[in-house]
DNA sequence: CGCCTAGTTGACCAGGTTCAACAACGGTGG
DNA sequence: CCACCGTTGTTGAACCTGGTCAACTAGGCG
C-alpha cells in the first residue's frame, strides 16, 4: 500500500455517488471538495480494515472492487456486500467505533481515506450533507435487508440473478457500465461466499443462466443478454436501492 | 387500533433503550421527554406500516413484539428482524421516505408514534441525540449483517441458537428478562420465516435443543438452561450489538 | 517450465423441504 | 355448556436442492 498524492478524481467519484441518493447543491459539492482525501493504492485480496479495528478514517472506494465480510470461528467466510467506486463502506465507523466485520479488496484498488474529525465537522455545518450521509448508511442497511431475503428465501438461480441485477443498476448510476455489460471481477468462490452457496453450485448456476441466454460472462465481464428475463428470474425490484433517479436495466 | 392518552412510560422505554447504545445526560433525557408520543394499541398480526408507504411518523415499540418483513412475489414471507419494547423499527423512514418493507405486530402491542418533524427538529438542536439515533440505525444495520451470516453460513441449529442468544441479550439490557428466561411469542412458523427454514425443521431443531438441555420452551417462554453451551453452539459473540455496557448471558 | 488460482464436471451424500396426518389448545357460536 | 374450528405444534416418510469430494482443464505469471 503506497501513499499517493491527493487526486481530484477522488472527490468527483464521491460527489457523483452522493448525487445518486440525494440532490446536492453547489455549496454541498464545494464542501465535499474541501475534504482531505488521502488516496492509497491497495493490492488485490488485501484487508483495508479488520474486524476489531477502531478506525479514525472513513474510506471511499475510488477504483476497484471491495468486499465486506466476516470470518466465522469455523473458518467460513461470509461476504456481506460488494462495494464499487464511490461507495463509503465504513461510514458506520464514524458512530460505531469498533468494526464488527472486515473490509478487503478484490481487485487492485484505490482507496481514499477521510479523517473522522473532518467528516464530523462537516456534519455539524451542513445539515444537507449530514442527511445525505445518514441516508447513505440507511440505503446500506436496505441492501443488507435485501441480501437477507436473497440468502433466506430465494433459490440459487434467483440469488445469483438478483446479485447481477443489483450490481448492474448500482454500477450504472455511477457511470460504470458499458451498454449491457460491466466488469465483474468476483470469482465464483466470492459469489458463493456472498450468496451462501458452494463454488461448485455457483458454477452450475452460472452455466444455467448462460444456457438460458440471460447472461454471458467471460474475461471478468458480465453481459446482460436479456434484462427482462433476468429481472423476472431474480424477482428484482430496484426500489430498495432508494435512488433519486430510479434507473432501469440495459436497452 | 384505538388512540390512547399519552403515557409517561413510553418515553422511559425509549430513554432506557437509547441508554444501552449511547450515554445520555439529563438534558438529552429531557429532550426525549419533550417528544410527542401518541400511543396506540395494535392487535396481534396487524401491520403498522406497509411496504410502499411514506410514513410521516416514526414508531417506537412500547409493549409487545413486532417484526419487519418483506413479502416476495411468490407469496413467501421473509422476516428481517424481531423488535422488542424500546426499539424504533422505522427510524429509517426519516431519511428514506418510502418503506421498502413492512412492519407488523406479533402480539397485542402498544406502539408510540412521533412525528418526523419533531424528530428532525430534535436532530437540529441536539448533536448528542442525533448521534444516538444515527448510531441506533447503524446498530440496526449491524444486526442485519449478522442475520446475513446466520442465514448464509450457519446450520439450522446454530441459526436458531443464535437467534435465542441475540434475543436474550437484547431483552436483558432493556430489563425484559427474568433470571434465565424471556417471553418468546413467535410461533415456530415465524422463526422459520426469519431464519430461512421450514416450520417442520424449526420444530425438529427446537426438539434437538431441548434434548441437548440447552433450552426449555413452554407457554411462549424461553428458558436458557445452559448459556455457555447455547452460546458455543451458536458461535454467538455479542460485539455486533455495540452495547455501551456489554452484557452477558444468565447466571 | 512449473505452479498456483479459477473454472468445470461427475458421483455421491445430506441437510432441509414438502406433503400429510394428527394432537393439543383456545376461542366462538349455538 | 359443549361442539366446532382454526391455529400451533408434532411426527413420519419421500424427495430434492445444494454440499462435498475429487479429478481434471485452462490461464497467468515468475
Amino acid at each position: 500500500m503506497s501513499e499517493q498524492t491527493i487526486q481530484t478524481g477522488a472527490h468527483d467519484r464521491l460527489i457523483r455517488r452522493l448525487e445518486t441518493i440525494r440532490r446536492l447543491d453547489e455549496d454541498d459539492r464545494q464542501d465535499v471538495r474541501g475534504l482531505t482525501m488521502a488516496v492509497r493504492a491497495v493490492a488485490p485480496a488485501q484487508d483495508i480494515v479488520r474486524e476489531g479495528d477502531r478506525p479514525h478514517h472513513c474510506c471511499v472506494v475510488i477504483e476497484g472492487f471491495v468486499t465486506r465480510y466476516k470470518i466465522l470461528p469455523n473458518g467460513r467466510r461470509q461476504i456481506l456486500a460488494f462495494h464499487i467506486p464511490g461507495d463509503m463502506p465504513d461510514l458506520q465507523s464514524l458512530h460505531l467505533g469498533q468494526m464488527d466485520h472486515s473490509l478487503g479488496t478484490i481487485t487492485p484498488s484505490e482507496i481514499a481515506f477521510i479523517p473522522h474529525a473532518e467528516i464530523k465537522a462537516l456534519l455539524q455545518r451542513s445539515p444537507n450533507l449530514s442527511a445525505a450521509l445518514w441516508r447513505d448508511s440507511l440505503i446500506d442497511a436496505s441492501i443488507f435487508r435485501e441480501w437477507i431475503v436473497n440468502v433466506g428465501a430465494r433459490s440459487a438461480t434467483r440469488r445469483i440473478s438478483h446479485l447481477f441485477c443489483e450490481l448492474f443498476i448500482r454500477l450504472k448510476v455511477v457511470g460504470l457500465t458499458d451498454q449491457n455489460s460491466f466488469v465483474s471481477p468476483m470469482t465464483q468462490g466470492d459469489i458463493g461466499e456472498a450468496m451462501g452457496l458452494s463454488t461448485v453450485h455457483v458454477n452450475r448456476t452460472i452455466q444455467y443462466l448462460r444456457g438460458a441466454q440471460l447472461i454471458a460472462l467471460r474475461d471478468k465481464r458480465l453481459y446482460i443478454l436479456d434484462w427482462p428475463g433476468l429481472q423476472r428470474e431474480a424477482m428484482f425490484d430496484p426500489a430498495y436501492l432508494h435512488l433519486v433517479t430510479p434507473s432501469d436495466g440495459p436497452k
